[in-house]
DNA sequence: GCCGTTTTCGGCCCGACTGTTTTCAGTCG
């Protein structure tokens, strides 16, 4: 029993409570429940056995959820769920996945009009039954008709270095034009989450009409959904979508914590907030009417007793607690890196040759390269055998000879299973630097210009709380070397 | 359902937008 399938179950559980009708801050609970569980670093199966108590302990647990939760692992599911879905009819929290209906329409829809699926919703949609409904219009009916057929097609995630493509372009074309005078994009962007859904650009503008001009101009826009005085949004030709707010410097800060989010995040800061007697939103922190912070993050967390903590940290699994005590990692940082220890040559799959690879590694102030090409068998890679890799370990002995700050190693890429694939679920980083693992940070370049790459594991482990010392190509070569020998 | 340097009961983050109302509920981020 994962903890993925208990937070399922609680999920659920929340979904069935919500379109029943329960106390939302109960649904609440469900939620931040399985949330919790998602993130955290051991298993629950474990916790379970050694007693309540020990799921109690968990943010958001109390008796009732630590006890629930011992139920799913040792049982494999929950009474109260099948409860559940014999008192709500079959369907109708699945009514919600149409944006613009939650719990309270889904509700109204399901007990008015008999409708337990989306295609019985589409129909009643086309019949014009849904605007008889009370509290519906023909407008909730026609925008139910456009989100249904939007919805197959639905926006997916894109991958953090496929959405900063668009961002960095972005930025230029926003600063660059002189219609801003700061820019930033916040969001799950800027937390480097794996995948983003949207990119939210923040920018400060003399004219906030200009900077909503240029932003709907930027090229690849294909169609402009939302257009206001100080908010855009706007869908580009790939299906991304991007949405521009403009801000007062004065409140900047506040804006650009509020919207990096997470959501969980914010919540626990504002109720920090609240504690003291402060109301934390987008525009700032206030006192009453009287403005107490918001130009800069740091006013923010400091607000509200923090001190400032890295976008990376920002999911509500832990950072507040460790930042109130003092007790925020410091994060390993992309220049600490000093060397990439998995890199592909032409003598397999890799673009680039042995030469080409050292130079540009070198050129990036790098000690040390391992080039790690495949093993044979990775054929469609062009697996070297063992000749192969004695023939390359001459031609790096060679190189070495001559290069002048770089050591290149040997090494290879020796895959785990027949057929490639990963049998891991999930990136487990933060439950290996707890445990006192090192971990390595390494970009699999197949050409010199992927080396550039780093950043993006660099920020993979920054989500897991790696500070430097947790990661072994921070280590000067000299270091390296000795802890490999220890190792083996 | 959880939680407590105001509380063991009565709270629980905040604001914008939309559409349906005639002062506001529902939804979203």
């Amino acid at each position: 029993m994962e903890n993925a399938e208990v937070a399922r179950v609680f999920r659920e559980v929340a979904e069935l409570l919500e379109v029943g009708n329960a106390n939302p801050f109960r649904v609440r609970a469900y939620r931040n429940a399985a949330r919790v569980l998602e993130s955290h670093p051991r298993p629950v199966a474990e916790l379970a056995k050694e007693g309540p108590d020990a799921l109690d302990a968990l943010p958001g647990f109390g008796p009732d959820l630590a006890a629930k939760a011992v139920e799913v692992v040792r049982t494999g599911t929950l009474r109260m769920l099948s409860e559940l879905k014999r008192q709500v009819p079959e369907g109708v929290a699945g009514l919600m996945k149409v944006p613009g209906v939650g719990p309270k329409r889904a509700r109204a829809l399901s007990t008015a009009l008999g409708v337990h699926d989306l295609a019985g919703l589409e129909r009643a949609a086309r019949e014009g039954r849904i605007r008889e409904v009370p509290g519906f219009g023909e407008k909730s009916e026609a925008r139910i008709l456009r989100e249904l057929e939007a919805l197959p097609g639905g926006e997916a995630r894109v991958p953090l270095a496929t959405a900063a493509q668009y961002g960095e372009s972005l930025l230029a074309w926003m600063t660059g034009s002189g219609a801003v005078t700061r820019a930033e994009i916040a969001g799950s962007y800027r937390r480097l989450r794996e995948t983003v859904g949207d990119l939210d650009l923040l920018v400060t503008a003399a004219d906030h009409g200009t900077a909503v001009e240029r932003f709907v101009s930027f090229p690849a826009v294909e169609e402009v959904t939302a257009r206001g005085p100080t908010r855009a949004a706007v869908r580009l030709r790939s299906g991304l979508r991007m949405d521009l707010r403009v801000l007062d410097e004065e409140s900047f800060g506040a804006g650009l914590h509020y919207f990096t989010g997470s959501k969980p995040h914010n919540i626990a800061v504002r109720r920090l907030g609240q504690a003291r007697g402060l109301k934390v939103s987008e525009y700032g922190v206030f006192r009453g009417r009287r403005r107490v912070g918001g130009r800069t993050e740091e006013e923010v967390f400091a607000a509200v007793g923090l001190p400032w903590i890295p976008p990376e940290l920002r999911e509500d699994r832990g950072e507040i607690e460790a930042a109130s005590t003092g007790r925020l990692p410091a994060l390993v940082e992309a220049r600490d890196i000093r060397g990439d220890l998995q890199t592909h040559t032409v003598a397999s799959d890799g673009r680039d040759t042995l030469r080409a690879m050292a130079e540009a590694a070198e050129a990036l102030g790098y000690e040390y390269l391992a080039v790690t090409d495949h093993s044979p068998a990775v054929r469609v890679a062009g697996g070297m055998d063992a000749a192969g890799f004695r023939k390359q370990r001459r031609a790096v002995d060679r190189l070495n000879g001559r290069l002048r700050t770089l050591t290149v190693l040997a090494g290879a890429e020796v895959d785990i299973r027949a057929d490639g694939s990963l049998d891991l679920d999930d990136v487990r980083v933060r439950a290996a630097v707890e445990r006192g693992a090192k971990v390595v940070v390494s970009t699999d370049a197949h050409a010199a210009q992927e080396l550039g790459f780093m950043r993006w594991g660099v920020g993979q482990a920054r989500r897991g709380w790696a500070r430097r010392e947790d990661v072994l190509n921070t280590l000067p070569l000299d270091e390296l070397l000795k802890r490999l020998h220890r190792a083996r």
